[in-house]
DNA sequence: ATGGGGCTTCCCACTGTTGGAAGGTCAAGA
DNA sequence: TCTTGACCTTCCAACAGTGGGAAGCCCCAT
């Protein structure tokens, strides 16, 4: 089958396909004479696998491990669940850190009055808040922390 | 002062503050005879601003709106209760996807045997699980529910 | 005047995904 | 048979933020 019908019969786009054929996450696919990509029903399993792994939040190296694993019949399950868990350790850790700001914000939205004057506790804390961990003022170490909403 | 004190005094790098001026999140700075950027005790409070919103998930779109109501005399509170409490909006809805995520995750973990079999649920679920949603196998609609751990 | 640390600009990388342009293929209908 | 439209190909750019590094000035202390 053609590119398309595998996206749709996978939930992931074509354009999606030949990136992660590109980068190596998938092997290359095979080619009809035209130079179409050829898909089998195998193929279409391996790319849910990708969604759905996509879909539980996993990183494109982390769904290669897993795709390897997938892929080796002498695999042992201790190594796919120690991925997971892992994952779900970061996940919590994200999590935490999310309900902290709403707290945060929470908290300062309730003491605004949210009416026509301009005096806003939130401002206020936003250019003032010391923050109280030791590294307090130290540049970021990276993007680890980042939320895309 | 010099950028690098301004970064030190801010806890924003050096880096990020050209990006941002570059940007055009803040204006750009003063210059010195030598070409320098040079900072005031104001300009280090807008930039603590930034980084203070930033740790609170805000994105720079959001930052940038935030600070025109902070320079704003005539701002009214309303405005700036209304973007913090979306924004926690927003921030609530990650938090309810990580957690099924987790929910998820958690479930099938459990289920696994984690020993040196390769018999694997987590594994068998990546390739067949089917979605609940109207929208299944939808390739996605935007980066909008990424998160970057 | 020499050395070292700070500053300048510019370009690249990362993650994952989308958009588009320029062109080749295929199948159906006139 | 020709045309049309849907599909495919590759390549290039953009997004958000951040870090890394190179080449070249600037400033100050020795």
């Amino acid at each position: 089958m053609n590119i398309g019908e595998a996206a749709r019969a996978s939930g992931v786009s074509a354009k999606m396909i030949r990136y992660y054929e590109q980068t190596g996450l998938i092997p290359q696919a095979e080619r009809k004479a035209s130079g179409y990509r050829d898909y089998s029903t195998r193929d279409v399993h391996m790319l849910r696998f990708v969604r759905r792994a996509r879909d539980l939040g996993f990183s494109v190296a982390e769904i290669d491990e897993l795709l390897h694993l997938w892929r080796d019949r002498s695999r042992q399950s201790a190594e796919v669940k120690r991925i997971a868990l892992d994952h779900v350790a970061g996940l919590k850790h994200k999590i935490t850190e999310l309900e902290e700001m709403v707290a945060t914000l929470s908290h300062l939205a309730e003491s605004c009055n949210g009416d026509h004057r301009p005096d806003c506790p939130i401002l206020d804390d936003l250019e003032n808040a010391q923050e109280s961990t030791a590294e307090a003022n130290q540049p970021r170490r990276g993007a680890i922390d980042r939320v895309v909403l």
